[in-house]
DNA sequence: TAGCAAATGTTGCATTTGCAACATTTTACA
DNA sequence: TGTAAAATGTTGCAAATGCAACATTTGCTA
């Protein structure tokens, strides 16, 4: 994953979040950080911790929308985040910088040596953000259980280039990416176990075809 | 929705498209653009026209990912392109100008006046993207056919700030943006108008709490 | 390391859904 | 403007799935 600060050194990391207004917060674990948001558009940048944004239902259904890790960013302008529904809850204790958007193309900024490196970072996350979620949603237009496990295990074979692998996350966990109940879930990966499409071994799986 | 070139004059357009080494083509309609794709990173804008990004699986189920419109960009570094599973094809004549990814940063075009305002609607357009998707990410992860309705209404009502709105699109179309059956589709919809949750006439809803 | 919480596995059952087949209406365009 | 294609509406039925309830295993930490 791409660090926005990539390529850049330590020096003009301090210039270029200076010429940002960059300003720092750290947060304890399970907190909503969108509760006390600044005013204007800005960009959040995850200097240690990780964040997921939830949607909760009127049922009090919760489905994870993103996961954010360590050197992840995300920014008022790609999630709505006047709508109520969403939330944005720190993992763990969680150190967070944010940059106002509009001062990306400042005047002082653009001088800067390291300026087209990071809007070249900025670029290129965004880019892997949108081809995250386009594979997300080839996913989850599968209309079966089955499709959208083969679906999600195909993309990460390609991904790694290997037929084997082991998954990033729990199976609670991809249940809940994939948008089905867990234990139909479960039931649907014994048959495709029985049916010899895949192997399994605890979360490491492998393509048999 | 922003355009590329949204707020530089014709004779710097003119000069960008030079610095970044930009080729026209043509499309007939309903050909798959991405059959003879150049080599490189790419940046695709819709002059003229539109396409659509279409998964097919092993049995033929088609799933648009996503619709772009005149105006609209795409690139190779949001879509997995080498997934041969997904195609672009043009919904009419479409005429589409190729930029280079790598020539976005090169040396002459940082010099150009306008450049920061290409920079920034870069960004711009590349945010409402992410945005876009996490919004149809929030309505794929509801279970039933009624609360992806409900939840693909209210994102409407919200962005056009009125609980009365005509859908963008045909029932046929939304049936494939939310992913379920359109005849199930229709029938949850009677549903939802029996229950006095909405009311319709032709594509026009109404949200009635 | 004991104990608790989270993750995983299993299954019956009611509900939801896709699918198919068809009638009717609307739209596009030759 | 006539006609074919596309969109829309309706319904029966089988398949898929969510849900609930429970047993078992794993992992964390006090």
């Amino acid at each position: 994953m791409v660090n926005l600060f990539e390529n850049i050194n330590e020096q003009n990391i301090r210039k270029i979040k200076r010429f940002l207004m960059a300003s720092t917060l750290t947060y304890p674990k399970g907190v909503n950080i969108l509760s006390n948001v600044n005013q204007g558009d800005f960009i959040a940048i995850i200097d240690h911790g990780s964040v997921q944004f939830i949607s909760t239902d009127y049922d009090g259904n919760k489905s994870i929308i993103e996961d954010i890790p360590e050197g992840g960013m995300f920014g008022s302008l790609t999630f709505p985040i006047n709508n109520e529904e969403v939330s944005c809850i720190t993992k763990e204790i969680t150190q967070i910088t944010y940059i106002e958007y509009d001062s990306i193309t400042n005047d002082e900024i653009i001088k800067t040596d390291s300026y087209i490196f990071f809007i070249k970072n900025l670029i290129k996350i965004l880019s892997d953000q949108v081809s995250e979620k386009n594979t997300r949603i080839e996913i989850l237009t599968k209309k079966t259980t089955r499709d959208k496990l083969l679906e999600y295990f195909k993309s990460e074979a390609r991904e790694r280039g290997n037929k084997t692998f082991t998954i990033p996350m729990t199976f609670t966990e991809l249940a809940s990416y994939l948008s089905v109940d867990r234990s139909a879930m479960t039931r649907e990966i014994s048959y495709l176990k029985d049916d010899g499409i895949i192997k399994t071994n605890g979360r490491r799986i492998t393509l048999l075809y």
